[in-house]
DNA sequence: ACTAATTTGTTTGACTTTCGAACAAATATT
DNA sequence: AATATTTGTTCGAAAGTCAAACAAATTAGT
């Protein structure tokens, strides 16, 4: 079933017309018959014929009422939209401390999720079987049958080898190191699963549900342990050469010494991430320059970036310092990539950014006073709005993507008729 | 003859077998039909009768000499490729200081090429011209009607509006912003131009016949006047939201306080381009650090960077230093767009890049030092080979991209029969 | 030389996909 | 109820593709 490998250098995936109106009806559906003649510059007659086919597999359906029409006179359209209650996906957003696994619906939204607290470093072994329990639930609570599970997107806080869905030395994974997910994954569930960098997939989410919807080059920077980034260039998660494009904590920080893990010093993570916000927040605490950090400090005995969100709220001016001086941080390096990259949106996201305003209006001070006006003249800067669940969202979306390839359309649509 | 402007959207260009088959013969040919059925996946039969149209079409031709075959029995295999003659491109590449024009074939090779020392601020009205007249030389010396050419291909040194063909507030192009080139080319004479950025023109004639020609994601940077960088993403230009893409000649350098024309201080380019260079040999010419910079800079009253690049030839010290310095702080740029883009290639071009090669040892070496372990790699760093032409290659090269996309050749194939 | 085997490329007829035009359906206006 | 208008389907023709048969060119082996 799988095509040749030549195929996909120079393809040639058969008559694509099918394809392409249910990639219409799924992008900017509903739609009528009438408004995909428009929209492809396909025939009444090829447009009857492959909606008809598509509603037969059920990969689209009408719309229920009778809406309104375009003129005042005549037949009512009947709209199509993709049919996205007709199967499943799991998605699943790992993070350093914490584990989101969702049951979506074939437009990644979320339909119930569940959580964990389950720490990344306890091992591939102990948090597969976490998540295969949390699957389990999800499937018993919604009378689920697993069959109607099309497929499995899961995040991961470090590196991967997409195409095989294995991590490689992620530094904040001991123990995951080419741990063969993707395969675990299909072999227990019998669908296709797609693994990925966190960063990348919650990318892939502001473009499918955030805001980065009608934006075809932006970058998502999340803010967190670590910082890093997700690049979608013209529509598409961009991965680089080696899989690793949008590694950007570990730039180097003119003026700052500290040693990184990495080896190199003042990396941009090391000294503007979360663990740098706290460290500066206890240096504070212990000369006095706050009170309220102190009594946070005295009264937890320790201090995160959460209590200097906390803090700040208070207007406590040393933790707004701390926060605006990562801000600073943060915004000279996307100053750079906005000269390089020129998108058009920056979305800020991560634990960290639910820090308040001041962080991002530092970010944006910064790129504004240091980028080119050209490259700033229609450029937006904002903070993600579903900062918990876009990644889930987005591993969500990852794998309808992958699913409903246009390949993978005219293959279901054309070469066999039975679809799943 | 366009398309609905819909259909850019949610194309359904037609049938595509045929566009296939020619871009596969254009892109790894010659090959025989049977090659191209084992790449495409089709028939035998439509390779056969798609091949046949395209060879009346001349769009391709038969390779002369019956070469080798596959194994060692059996009838030779028919070879083809490409017909880059049965057509002309001009390319024009217009620098600061200078102005090529040149003929090329559809493959983007020069046939003949006109230099000329115009000066770019000296106007569009005096350059066009100009122009015109290289032009006129290149069809007569070559005896050549004005209907062989299928197109014009043009890179200038300053931001452009592509899809337009308009400069935009060219800093070094007083006089040209907003200059209908586009439309002047096609109007004189009656074919597609294409303008855009002379750095963005480079990095396509690095991919079409450079040293690119196997990478997929790479950045070439071009150091001279100015540094700028052309990106190619996925096998294709990228361009950014607002055209200004790869503008990093005003990314900041930390610790540099001179004044750019731009408003800001220490911008790259101000500090490590081309003139940059010369005004650091000028000082050290006269603090008599270096004998050799000093007797050019009597005998000539001024001293440029190739001043610089003869005085490294001879092993001058200050002159070495100066261009290392140089080296170092486009290589700390450098350094932060592989880790943030990941390429597989940087190709350094430009005229300081002739200098030699202490820039370009200095740029790996910051590289190597500052990015991430995984970012490099693979990553190779490397001089331009045809550094001189590699514009006009690019210029021609963007041009026939253009005139053979995929579309277009579509349209030519099933829409109507006449070609051009 | 002749035959067999092998590889390349073309032709043929059947099948699939697409289109244009005629037709059918649904709704507003008169 | 008749008419105009918009939406959607059906049908026969045209175009595109494929598998299989056929033709051509070449080597190897008698």
């Amino acid at each position: 079933m799988e095509a040749k490998d030549s195929k996909k250098i120079f393809g040639w995936s058969g008559p694509a017309a099918g394809a392409a109106i249910f990639r219409i009806i799924k992008e900017i559906g509903p739609l009528s018959r009438t408004e995909i003649v428009k929209q492809t510059g396909l025939s009444k007659s090829t447009v009857s014929v492959h909606t008809k086919k598509l509603l037969e597999m059920g990969l689209i359906k009408k719309e229920k009422e009778k809406t309104d029409k375009a003129g005042s006179v005549g037949r009512n359209r009947q709209l199509l939209k993709f049919a996205k209650n007709n199967g499943y996906i799991i998605a699943i957003d790992l993070g350093a401390t914490g584990l989101n696994v969702a049951l979506c619906n074939l437009d990644a939204e979320i339909i119930e999720m569940k959580v964990s607290d389950i720490l990344v470093n306890s091992g591939p072994k102990k948090v597969m079987n976490k998540i295969d329990q949390l699957i389990k639930e999800l499937l018993e609570s919604n009378q689920l049958e697993q069959k109607k599970i099309f497929g499995i997107g899961m995040g991961v806080p470090g590196p991967v080898e997409f195409s095989k869905g294995l991590p490689v030395s992620p530094p904040i994974m001991p123990g995951w190191h080419l741990s063969p997910l993707k395969q675990i994954l299909q072999e227990k569930y019998k669908c296709p699963a797609f693994i990925d960098n966190d960063v990348n997939v919650m990318a892939v989410g502001e473009k499918h549900a955030g805001l980065a919807q009608d934006v075809s080059n932006f970058i998502f920077i999340k803010i967190g342990t670590g910082i890093g980034a997700g690049i979608i260039c013209e529509d598409k998660l961009y991965r680089g050469s080696k899989g690793c494009a949008g590694d950007i904590g570990h730039i180097g920080i003119e003026g700052e010494e500290e040693l990184c893990p990495c080896g190199n010093r003042g990396c941009l993570e090391i000294v503007a991430a979360g663990p740098a916000i706290a460290k500066k927040a206890k240096a504070a605490a212990k000369n006095r320059e706050s009170e309220i950090l102190l009594k946070i400090l005295n009264k937890k005995g320790d201090l995160t970036a959460k209590d200097v969100g906390e803090a700040v709220r208070r207007n406590d001016l040393a933790a707004i310092n701390i926060v605006k001086n990562s801000g600073q941080k943060i915004g000279q390096v996307a100053s750079r990539l906005v000269n390089f990259y020129n998108p058009s949106l920056i979305i800020i996201g991560g634990g960290v950014a639910k820090i308040g305003n001041h962080l991002i209006s530092a970010i944006k001070e910064e790129v504004l006073r240091r980028s080119t006006s050209l490259a700033v003249q229609d450029l937006r800067i904002e903070l993600s709005q579903k900062n918990d669940e876009i990644a889930v969202i987005g591993a969500a979306a990852m794998a309808v993507n992958e699913i409903y390839s246009h390949d993978n359309v005219t293959e279901m649509m054309y070469l066999d008729g039975s679809s799943k």
